[in-house]
DNA sequence: TATACATACATGTATATACTTTTCCCGCGT
DNA sequence: ACGCGGGAAAAGTATATACATGTATGTATA
């Protein structure tokens, strides 16, 4: 008995979604501890080293905390996402326990503006997808997010359904990220995002630029829009020795 | 013949500081292949399995790139001011071109609330330095930084005085930061922090709650408020962990 | 010459096993 | 009642082994 998926993901990767997914559903609850490495592999019929690899794994993710000769609890609920995976905005709604459903406003593929071609470093004009997204948290708005994505690394972007899977799922999966570029800023709600996240004009958002690079050229470049009243983001970083 | 340290970390950091000595000190050629998993078991003495997790971890770390099949590769440097430095908001408005000037407007010894006390991670009430700053580019203020420190790691901090040194240059001379966690959301100003920015009450504002830990004790809280019109924080990073 | 296949080699994953380190708790003795 | 000691339990580390998967390369064949 596996309880399990059965898909082609790395086995310490199911027990990963397993952890979070229990965790999640509240099956867990949040101040009590969860079952021993041991007791994980009676349940999942897994060797211990891959229950271990996929505790340290959530551990250093920031969603466990363990305690040698202890045990592993759940971390104090972080109303806010790792500037690393913010992407990952579905998991980590799922992972609060909460619903996540988006909406696709836009699907399409365009001709840049030039400015937009500059920030793809593009020589010359050259086609991009452009998608436009609304992620929900239990029905409520609360991300709006705008991405162009480069063509030649993921040349299938426009035909995906993403209102079953995450953007990001699925460029992630497409595509490595070897560089991000984030600029963040507060900035009113205009009209049209008011419109499109439910709030009113002027209120305030959390407004984030980024660019992901594959190699040298550039592969994504996104707005994404946070109601400030509904959602913030937050990192935790050990700042590396020597480089 | 180990050429390992004789230290009591486990062996994987060994072997992880072990080979980020040798990229630092250029032992490895930026664009040619490290020595492969059995090389390094050669030449190490240690097991496939702890050289695998040493890699595995630096290449989530960003210091590698891995290609199955193919070896391994130091990863394109990443560009330095990740959210790590963005305090240090004096040297940055200098670098660009413009002046700086701060205000101190608290400098004081508080027993802190239940709640600080907590962020603290202190297990009874204890004193705290506290103060708060206006920093001013060309005279316009930008920045409100209120800040907690722990006496016990920075017993001087309240005889300081921040209108020549910048608190965040004073903290880092001290002590040595070896965690860091930022919340970042967006949030209207409050009346007070309107009057203190001269700005309009309801105004966005950037609010950058960050930890700064020196081993397993929390040095600093800080709330830092950025004007969103005139200010926005900005990173660049090399990818980390998947998930 | 060009294509297909075999092979070697690299990283990736999974398991079994053994031992270490830390913590908790129960029972015993004073 | 108190403290101490020892054992059980939990996470942490290290290794050997096996197999999976992806890449490059060389060789034989059409």
């Amino acid at each position: 008995m596996s309880a399990l998926p059965d898909t082609a993901s790395p086995l310490y990767e199911k027990v990963k979604d397993y952890i979070l997914t229990n965790i999640g559903t509240g099956k867990w609850s949040k101040d009590r501890k969860l079952p021993s490495e041991n007791e994980f592999v009676a349940a999942l019929g897994v060797s211990r080293m891959t229950v271990h690899r996929a505790l340290r794994e959530l551990t250093s993710a920031g969603f466990l905390i363990r305690l040698q000769g202890v045990g592993t609890f759940i971390a104090p609920p972080r109303p806010q996402s790792t500037l690393i995976e913010i992407n990952n905005i579905a998991a980590e709604i799922v992972a609060r326990g909460n619903r996540h459903r988006s909406e696709v406003l836009v699907l399409e593929r365009i001709t840049p503006t030039k400015e937009l071609s500059l920030s793809f470093e593009f020589a010359k004009r050259a086609a991009l997808y452009h998608s436009v997204v609304v992620n929900f948290e239990n029905d409520l708005p609360v991300q709006l997010e705008e991405r162009f994505v480069n063509p030649s690394l993921i040349p299938d972007y426009d035909k995906q359904d993403f209102s079953k899977t995450a953007t990001y799922d699925y460029l992630m999966q497409k595509t490595p990220v070897t560089e991000v570029e984030h600029i963040i800023s507060a900035v009113p709600a205009d009209a049209e995002t008011a419109q499109r996240l439910a709030i009113d004009i002027g209120s305030c958002c959390l407004l984030l630029h980024r660019r992901t690079w594959t190699g040298a050229v550039v592969a994504t470049v996104s707005k994404l829009t946070y109601v400030g009243s509904r959602y913030s983001l937050g990192s935790r970083y050990s700042p590396s020795r020597k480089a």
